[in-house]
DNA sequence: ATAATTTTTTTGAACAATCAATTAAATTAA
DNA sequence: TTAATTTAATTGATTGTTCAAAAAAATTAT
């Protein structure tokens, strides 16, 4: 064995495997204790406790609190990326099948929990104090926007409404998707990830009118007694929609 | 003088006249410093200094840090509950005419401002370690969510897609709003309250298609180059809208 | 192999700083 | 004087972070 290989030896501290598993099992003990006692109860002690570690291991990794919570912000603005773009591309070629399946991914019953929206919200709520989160969010949602504008200038053509351009469709879904979620949190007896879902196909409706049947089938509409006549009755009738 | 009124004394601490006043100086002191330092910077010594008052006076006045936070947020749903039932009694009689004015008061410059933006941010995002930030934003909420379906309600003659109701529109708005706060919070580079009202517009004339011009007219359309060409052409055209 | 040695990982105590809240003294006004 | 207000020092608890030492794992030497 050559001189130079054995100076090399093990892998330095934080580049482990072990390292590595650590890191994420304390990212995700810092999101369980973001979710249970939000932004301002987070503490190292906190996050420790949820991990099932002692004190000073969060600080060995991740050399100050600051980093671990960017590193969990991180972390989960992955995985919610993956979700849309793994809904997209299950949706098929259709543009508007895409769209639809982007913007409905927010409300699945997997991804709009009660832990993701608090998760979100304490994020949010501390972008005043420490712009890097906001800074972060933006990158990661730059992605999503981008899929999101490209699609609707491919649904372009369908769209009747003088009122609506591709990019007016994207930022009103963007909005709606965002209002929604803040809702769904502050005010979960208000708003159902089911209410959000017809909220958003109805939109989708709206300006893609040639595309109605096909948008309004993508929710399970049997759930909502008061909304099914939308399966039966397409046309317009002012009785026929109750809300 | 009677013995009555020898024991009766100077009012009692929290209710005089000064003491008003320097409620009011110590809660607006607290939404400088929320708007500044975020919640989670704010201690009883950024308020105190905010106020140019020593650090005991909070205590004095709110008895604990969380009721002053509370005030705060009391304080401030009042004003923005004042602003747009002022805009809406200003509106006239016509429902769409209210129902705009009271959407678009939102996005009044003057509410409309990083620091609003920047405050709501802060109560919202610690709703999950301080449940009655959540029960307070909603009580508050729900007078102006009642006004707005009631108006939603009087124009529902006017609807002629059969996809919506009064209550999805008012459901739409709502979600409308809460998104462009905070995607004008959060990335105020992509969505301005320019932005944000002439989507609104362009929603509500689309859902009330007879009052489309009206409607339109209600923004300032002047400060938006590219979509000037809203107030000439009405009717559809493929090339008449860019965004 | 086995023991010795080195490196990596983990611990838990100690730290200085900061927090909300208490308290007592000082100040102000009636 | 008498009570209300304000200050400023202080309390005890908690914070993020440091640190030294123990434990565990890997490497080396025998």
């Amino acid at each position: 064995m050559a001189e130079a290989q054995k100076k090399i030896g093990r892998p330095r501290g934080e580049q482990t495997e072990n390292a590595a598993r650590r890191r994420k099992q304390l990212i995700e003990a810092a999101i369980e204790s973001l979710v249970t006692v939000g932004m301002s109860g987070t503490t190292l002690a906190t996050v420790a406790k949820a991990a099932g570690l002692s004190p000073g291991v969060a600080v060995f990794y991740f050399k100050r609190k600051e980093a671990l919570l960017l590193e969990a912000l991180r972390y989960h603005c992955e995985e919610y990326n993956g979700v849309w773009a793994r809904a997209v591309n299950q949706a098929g070629d259709d543009p508007i099948d895409r769209i639809t399946a982007l913007v409905l991914s927010d409300l699945d019953p997997e991804i709009c929990t009660q832990r993701n929206l608090a998760l979100w919200n304490s994020f949010w709520g501390e972008t005043t104090a420490r712009p890097q989160f906001a800074e972060l969010c933006d990158a990661y949602d730059q992605e999503r926007w981008q899929t999101l504008v490209a699609l609707c200038q491919e649904a372009e053509a369908l769209i009747e409404n003088a009122l609506w351009s591709p990019n007016a469709i994207a930022e009103t879904l963007d909005a709606l998707t965002d209002g929604m979620w803040a809702r769904m949190h502050i005010s979960p007896e208000l708003m159902s990830p089911q209410d959000g879902a017809l909220l958003l196909v109805r939109f989708l409706a709206t300006v893609f009118p040639v595309r109605k049947d096909d948008i309004m089938r993508k929710v399970d509409i049997s759930e909502f007694e008061t909304t099914i006549c939308f399966l039966s009755e397409q046309s317009l009738g002012q009785d026929s929609v109750v809300d």
